[in-house]
DNA sequence: GATATAACTACCATTATGGTAGTGACATCC
DNA sequence: GGATGTCACTACCATAATGGTAGTTATATC
């Protein structure tokens, strides 16, 4: 018996976590987000055992976030890279980020988005592009498809 | 031996991850958002076997993120209702949706934030409050302090 | 030749997850 | 008033996931 799968569901949270909601995952996105490319990278990083690491890293793989690239030949060696899905999970982990920094860290703020240029703390909000308003109930709601 | 924590790191993602990062859980504070607060309703829904369901309930409720009521006596009934830190989640899952819609819905979005108002779907983005500026290098940076 | 580095695999002990059945305290139906 | 239904679970077990340690392969460097 595995874990049961979330990918038959058909919110599309349900199908996200179903490729990065195992244990692990979300973390070794947020070291590749950061340039982490390395399996050594990786493991130091986190402190993960490392056939877990290799589990993580396959799933992702498969998962289609993340892709294996040899990188040397002559001694032979692995790197792993974001693709197009996975650097597109950036805003759901900057989300977090704000969200841990609300309310986890009562001995202060070390990991922040600040404005490059003057160094000033950003307050990341989630908004709808076209109207620049934020996305909270009653201006902005949930809609659920009927299956037809 | 336990699966490890990640609460001891000081990375607020890791933080955030240690309380919602289990199998379940943010399925479950999905459902919440939703309003669902009945034990038997989240079962059901989700499809999730019983024990499973209180553990993830009670790590909910450990978390800060949940609290349990009793609200009825007569009959001795529970309801789990988010407190304001699962409450304030939910920015993370709405990203979360607009990042498995853009990737992992062949098939077609079935669930979408659109405007109140219009019915228009909304096109979900992260910006700094203050600026109104697209939270995305170069603009922005995520800044690690050392520690003193 | 000895040691180091990178990227693993193998193996095992311990947890976590999932499935099914059953329980307690009522409410409702016939 | 006995039978059935509802809600919120607990108990128990089989299987899978996680974590820790040691070892391997291929090569580079001292």
């Amino acid at each position: 018996m595995q874990h049961k799968r979330f990918n038959t569901m058909t919110c599309p949270i349900a199908r996200g976590l179903d490729r990065v909601g195992e244990w692990w995952s979300i973390l070794i996105l947020r070291d590749a987000y950061n340039g982490m490319t390395r399996f050594d990278a990786f493991q130091k990083n986190l402190g993960i055992a490392p056939g877990m690491l290799t589990r993580r890293l396959n799933t992702l793989v498969e998962g289609g976030l993340m892709e294996k690239r040899r990188y040397s030949e002559k001694p032979p060696r692995e790197e792993y890279l974001l693709t197009p899905a996975g650097r597109d999970f950036r805003p759901v982990l900057l989300a977090m980020m704000a969200w841990g920094n609300r309310h986890f860290t009562p001995d202060g703020i070390r990991v922040q988005v600040v404005e490059a240029a003057t160094g000033v703390p950003a307050d990341p909000v989630l908004v709808d592009r076209r109207t620049g308003r934020i996305l909270a109930e009653p201006d902005y709601i949930v809609r659920r498809e009927t299956q037809s």
